[in-house]
DNA sequence: GATCCGTGGTG
DNA sequence: TCACCAAGGAT
């Protein structure tokens, strides 16, 4: 552990690191701001927090920017419908943030009269705000003194100790060898600095030690053996399920429904498909038709199990007595379709538009 | 604590 | 090709 001078010391180090990278990220409010008394709109910051869960921030940007453009306040989200929500949310994953972003959105807006809790306490009451985000809102909105451990920080503070427990068990040790290191007098700028060195220093391959402002204090980096940390628990082998999937063509037209509100890819339209099996289900046809089935079947890895599709498509000249509507080919876009159906569409034999 | 929950990029 | 990974949260 630290003194109280390191420590001093090691906060400067970084800040100063952070203060002259200027990494500029579209929701971020600049240290030099930040100094004029700028802070940043905690909706923004909520909305980019929520989005970059999991989830890049190349693949993440597009996506805040069209919410903020769409939505401009939280008030402007909270009165969208759902299905609006999520289907400008198609194609980010973990669908659940999508419904626990909306849900939100109207609880700030009808029980904190639209304005973002400013302690991480209140903000933990949120729906689909966690630790993580609470602190960091808390922080870099508020001048919280709290710290932000996400999963760049647990890299870099497993590598500074050279901790060796394995995640997520020695998440622990890790909050609290974080929590004494961060930076009561600018929380936010701490944070995000951290957050920064584990995203282009102290990277999960190839670290670039040589400009780490923490490289002097390391000890992974005094032994040599940066990549070994953070140690990991095994994980769990993932398994294959497979399927049919039916795509029902129509005058320009493909059925789709609506998947039930809970589990996977929840709320979300969908492709009709037979049930999702360890072994390959039987085939029977949802409708009477002339089925053809396509060359090459979809396969799509999720977080938990492996799924492979085989597709079928068909052309039917009347209307069905089942449950779901039609969608015109080539209107996918204006849909709360998930990738793996639009991989199944784009895997059909549908006919030219 | 363990499990469930997506997707796309990368070495 | 394939395993790994990404500004986690809910149950």
């Amino acid at each position: 552990m630290w003194t109280d001078p390191q420590i001093t010391e090691m906060r400067a180090a970084l800040l100063a690191w952070y203060d002259q990278q200027g990494r500029t990220l579209p929701w971020r409010v600049r240290p030099e701001d930040r100094a004029q008394g700028l802070s940043p709109n905690p909706y923004a910051v909520w909305l980019s927090e929520i989005m970059l869960q999991q989830t890049t921030i190349p693949h993440g940007t597009p996506y805040w920017f069209k919410f903020l453009e769409l939505y401009p306040t939280v008030q402007d989200l909270a009165a969208a419908p759902l299905d609006d929500v999520l289907t400008h949310w198609a194609g980010l994953g973990y669908y659940a943030r999508a419904r626990n972003l909306h849900k939100c959105a109207i609880l700030v807006t009808e029980a904190y009269g639209g304005e973002f809790p400013e302690t991480k306490s209140e903000l933990l009451k949120l729906p689909g705000v966690g630790d993580y985000t609470a602190s960091t809102i808390a922080a870099i909105c508020f001048n919280e003194p709290t710290s932000i451990v996400d999963g760049n920080v647990e890299r870099v503070i497993s590598r500074l100790h050279r901790v060796e427990a394995p995640l997520p068990k020695a998440k622990a040790i890790i909050r609290k060898l974080a929590a004494t290191l961060a930076d009561p007098e600018r929380p936010g700028d701490y944070g995000q600095a951290v957050m920064d060195v584990g995203a282009t220093v102290c990277t999960p391959r190839t670290p670039a030690c040589e400009t780490c402002p923490w490289a002097h204090w390391c000890q992974a980096h005094r032994v040599g053996d940066m990549t070994d940390f953070p140690k990991k628990s095994p994980k769990k082998e993932r398994p294959v399920r497979h399927g049919h999937a039916f795509v029902l063509v129509r005058d320009g037209a493909v059925w789709l429904r609506r998947r039930d509100e809970a589990g996977l890819l929840g709320g979300m339209m969908e492709v009709p498909t037979s049930a999702w099996a360890d072994d390959m289900p039987p085939l029977e046809w949802p409708v009477s038709a002339d089925w053809i089935r396509s060359a090459t079947d979809v396969r799509h890895v999720f977080t938990h199990f492996e799924l492979r599709l085989s597709v079928h498509t068909a052309q039917i000249a009347d209307p069905l007595d089942l449950e779901g509507r039609w969608v015109d080919i080539g209107d996918f876009e204006n849909e709360a379709l998930p990738s793996l159906f639009k991989k199944v569409l784009g895997k059909a034999n549908l006919p030219q538009t």
